[in-house]
DNA sequence: CGCGGCCTTGAGTTTACTCAAGGGAGGTGG
DNA sequence: CCACCTCCCTTGAGTAAACTCAAGGCCGCG
């Protein structure tokens, strides 16, 4: 990871040149705390298309994803990477393999070049037991991220492909203004991956909503057109 | 939740009688920090059937099933609660809501005479601002569960309902010794729900597994016959 | 013995997948 | 400027996995 790959080389707490959103990851911080998660923090650039760790790779960092677009899912050899998640920075990279039993848990894929940070998790840990309230803040972290998986899974248990996607595109509105009009940020087969469908019944399903008048799509345009009807389908 | 139902009723902090199984809960911990949350702690009981939170129920403390078998899942006025998970004791039955939003985003029944132990959160958070390293604790648990659901997510997205059955019994043996003789603790419909299948589909697989001479079935006694062949099978 | 749950089995149907072919947008080189 | 290539999305046809509905059997219980 280090001498092998030059172009992924880690800046150690770059924080003169690097800002990291520390508030869009964990909530408001104390600045103090702010502080000490930036001297923990390594920065490390990747260009667009490394793969970033594999499954079962030693996780002996929380990583976050500062800026740009990373695919987790599954890395299979002739098909390439199968996006079960798809992640526009800031947000959390690896959350819980180094918590567990550091392992990744996933494979990552740099989708555009991406520049993220790593928090060692041994130091991470010993800071947390010197600042509770930093603590709590991971805490939170954690909880919303099995909240988010308790729903995906529940909508993947009992909802139809149909249902997921006006979900999908219900919730792609969610805590933003009026404006209807969506641009998706994702290869359409990546936005299927990530909804347990393939690309083909994506575009079907797509067409199908839009010859009903619930939407309307323009390649990588979509605009809701009945909000109310969407949200009726979303709930079967 | 207190005058309503006078069979579900609280019993603040019955140190005597009941012994608590943190470590079961959240690992070792200092005796301390265990008498920290036994203090905090609110035992309940509730008879079989009793349902115990609803979606969206304010959910103000954690929830920890101490004794008993509880379903949680969806509730449907005509169907009943279609399990997507069921626990047995000692185990967390409410994890993320109070942390989150405090809602619950599940409904939760007992299948058995049940006993929890409820921890308020707003007093809960003041102990982990104090006792840092208890903190840790929690946050190891959430990762935990993240990892877990992240697997169950991963299982139902690209595993087909075979493959997921086998998966299902291998991990049944985890951690255990060597008897690969399984006693199903639920009934067959709610694994299969939690499989994310049919009472129908799990039936039939299962005898399309012991037609193989993988496994035997007899009523709710299982033995493993090929466990190479039943993990071959899980891969998939 | 009769009743109520639960599991099993069968038949038919639906949903979503696979495979294969066609079309559009963007980039490169002649 | 156009030809060409590549990558992606779309559309169609056929298939397979899993679901629904309905009937039958088993078991424990009153």
């Amino acid at each position: 990871m280090n001498a092998i790959a030059p172009s992924y080389e880690a800046t150690q707490a770059a924080r003169p040149t690097l800002q990291v959103p520390w508030p869009a990851l964990l909530g408001p911080l104390a600045s103090a705390d702010a502080q000490a998660l930036d001297a923990l923090a390594q920065a490390r650039y990747a260009p667009e298309g490394r793969r970033l760790f594999s499954r079962c790779d030693a996780a002996p960092a929380l990583v976050a994803l500062v800026d740009g677009q990373v695919a987790c899912g599954w890395w299979q050899a002739e098909r390439g990477l199968t996006a079960e998640r798809v992640l526009h920075g800031p947000a959390w990279l690896a959350m819980c393999g180094p918590w567990v039993d550091g392992r990744h848990g996933n494979d990552a894929q740099a989708q555009t070049a991406v520049l993220t940070v790593e928090l060692p998790m041994e130091p991470l840990r010993a800071l947390l037991a010197r600042q509770p309230l930093l603590g709590l803040r991971f805490s939170d972290a954690l909880a919303r991220e099995v909240s988010r998986l308790e729903s995906r899974l529940h909508e993947l248990m009992h909802k139809d492909a149909g249902a997921r996607l006006a979900a999908w595109i219900c919730a792609q509105f969610a805590g933003r203004p009026q404006p209807s009009v969506l641009r998706l940020a994702e290869r359409k087969r990546d936005i299927a991956s990530q909804l347990g469908m393939t690309p083909e019944t994506l575009s079907r399903l797509m067409r199908s909503l839009s010859d009903r008048g619930l939407i309307a799509v323009s390649g990588y345009t979509l605009r809701v057109l009945d909000p109310q009807g969407l949200r009726g389908l979303a709930e079967a």
